[in-house]
This record gives structure tokens, C-alpha cells and sequence, in this order.
DNA sequence: AACATGACGTTGC
DNA sequence: CGCAACGCCATGT
């Protein structure tokens, strides 16, 4: 109830394993429409609002590569603790989805 | 209630 | 294969 779009993002993120990745457009789909990968980005950007930590480094976009959001460092940040947990990054600072991307949930 | 913004995706060249 | 433009919907002011 009341569960605004951007606290369903942060519960479906909570649920990507260590060592998985997923999409914006990936996890939009999932709660409702292809269309809302930009609203997941935003809420992305505000889940540092949530209650409880969410596993944000464990989203990227479509290309398989980390959104810096005009902060570098911060994508440093997500690609060291990726790496950490598995995920291999190629030389362009890519993620590999065929490999990588989290497997589409049992989601009823 | 309307306008502007945005951690994106897809299609076209 | 790389770059550019448009579309999309939730949130804040």
C-alpha cells in the first residue's frame, strides 16, 4: 500500500544475487512495463532514501555498462564491488548479460 | 493542475 | 560497429 514505484524497485533489487547484474529496462518490465527503465534509474538515485540497503551496484543499463550519473568515482565504486562479487568486466569496462544478467524471476 | 527533469531503451543513419 | 534523436512515465516544484 502506497508503495511508491520507487519502493518496489528497491525490493526487487534487494532480491538480484550476489555475483548477478540486471538492467533498468530488465527490472521496469518486471514491474509493469519496458517503459519504466528511467523511472528505475530515478529511483536508483533516491535509494539511498530507502529503509533498508539496496544492492544498487548490482544495476546497470541495457549495455552492460555502469551509469555514472556525472559521478565517476561513484561508478569506480560500483564496478570494484561487481568485481568483487564475481562479475568480470571486459576491456571497454563492460559487463557480459549474456552471462552475467540475473535470470528473470518466478514473479507471479 | 501543469511544466521540467531524469542511474534508460529502442530505432534509424 | 558507433553516434544521435525520440519516447516513455514517475516525482518534485
Amino acid at each position: 500500500m502506497a508503495a511508491s514505484f520507487q519502493e518496489q524497485v528497491w525490493t526487487l533489487v534487494r532480491r538480484i544475487p550476489a555475483g548477478r547484474v540486471a538492467t533498468y529496462g530488465q527490472l521496469g518490465a518486471m514491474l509493469g512495463g519496458p517503459r519504466l527503465a528511467r523511472q528505475v534509474g530515478w529511483a536508483m538515485a533516491a535509494c539511498e532514501q530507502a529503509a533498508e540497503p539496496v544492492p544498487w551496484h548490482r544495476v546497470i543499463n541495457a549495455a552492460g555498462e555502469i551509469s555514472d550519473r556525472g559521478d565517476p568515482a561513484r561508478a569506480e565504486h560500483q564496478r570494484h564491488l561487481l568485481e568483487h562479487e564475481g562479475v568480470r568486466f571486459d576491456h571497454r569496462g563492460r559487463v557480459d548479460l549474456s552471462r552475467f544478467q540475473w535470470p528473470f524471476p518466478d514473479l507471479e
